[in-house]
DNA sequence: AACCATTTTTTAAATCATCATTCAATTTTT
DNA sequence: AAAAATTGAATGATGATTTAAAAAATGGTT
């Protein structure tokens, strides 16, 4: 039973230090040693379970796009109409696990920094493109063919640019208030 | 006459220089060799003419600038309607001296850098809110007075948005596709 | 044109500091 | 007792910045 505990216990202490350690400082200039006093332990430990630096950031970027994942995935199998598990996916996005300064600020960092990794490249371009399919899925039952294309990139590209400016934030972020306001893009965006 | 001269050509080789570099290296880990490579000189010049990496960074930064603000008065001056100056603005963003992956990768590496250098965030925070008012100026014309706000970061953070992707693409880039793309997206979310 | 004095520009090498990673030895858990 | 986890202290690199000295441009004077 223990066997896998301990492992796990600390993989989760590391990565939650690593997204405060890279909000604070910077995915640039954090350093191990800073990380591990995050996490209460030595810059040695963290090579111990995870082999590198790099290796630490591809399991923190993993741990994100879980949270994602499973918000999406949540909101998606209560929604009933096309409509609904569209606006899923936009909550999805703002929900209360995600849509805070800090994590906003590091996946920020991530996705500056994914085209000189070809690990957290990989991993941003699968994220993407599932979003994008669910989008398209939704949209084609919502607006006329020629303008799917146009409406997919629009909100797909909003949703990328208030997680932008959120992450520049220096007041604390309302998740509830970035969803009402997603709805009303929505809005202006579908036919009604 | 040529006292200004020679200073002002190695400010500009030294800014182009960084934009490649960053591109191809990265913001946290190019380093001033590489840079001073690129330009042809070394790295020791650079810190004559900028005082230090983060000086370079932030000309570099206010070279960006410069061009944006440039595109876009040159466009506002053109256009006659609320309408077309709102496309002008859109425009800027995508033209062709802008939107290009190297601009774009190293405009996202400046962001993601942003709230940890006080130099480059207050640039950041100044650009944005120009572009901001522009946006709230025409739109006020266009759109009723409660959706003012929601259409305008809406079409904010599309720009935000496919600027981010555009960082990411490993293909050259279309200006003239992403100004029509624009365009339609312009045409999704203002009243017809 | 040629000459010198002054200023500006350039860079190689030295300095100084930082850090990821490894290793060897210890502690803790099983 | 064996395996797993932990860490302090090397190790080995790297890289920004400074310094001191040289090279190039400039301007004034014949």
């Amino acid at each position: 039973m223990g066997r896998k505990r301990i492992r796990d216990i600390r993989h989760e202490e590391f990565v939650e230090a690593t997204i405060t350690a890279v909000h604070e400082r910077g995915y640039g200039v954090v350093t191990m040693a800073e990380i591990a006093r995050e996490a209460g332990s030595s810059a040695a430990s963290i090579n111990y379970y995870f082999g590198s630096k790099e290796g630490l950031m591809e399991a923190t970027m993993r741990h994100l796009l879980r949270l994602l994942r499973t918000a999406m995935i949540e909101g998606y199998s209560q929604a009933s109409t096309p409509r609904d598990r569209l606006l899923a996916v936009m909550d999805a996005n703002f929900s209360d696990s995600l849509y805070s300064v800090e994590k906003c600020s590091i996946w920020m960092q991530f996705w500056a920094n994914a085209p000189y990794s070809p690990r957290l490249s990989r991993l941003h371009r699968i994220n993407r493109s599932r979003v994008r399919s669910h989008f398209t899925a939704e949209l084609r039952r919502l607006v006329p063919q020629p303008q799917v294309e146009t409406a997919r990139t629009a909100l797909q590209s909003y949703m990328d640019g208030v997680w932008l400016q959120a992450a520049q934030s220096d007041a604390p972020l309302d998740p509830a208030a970035a969803r009402e306001a997603a709805h009303q893009v929505v809005d202006l965006v579908l036919p009604r």
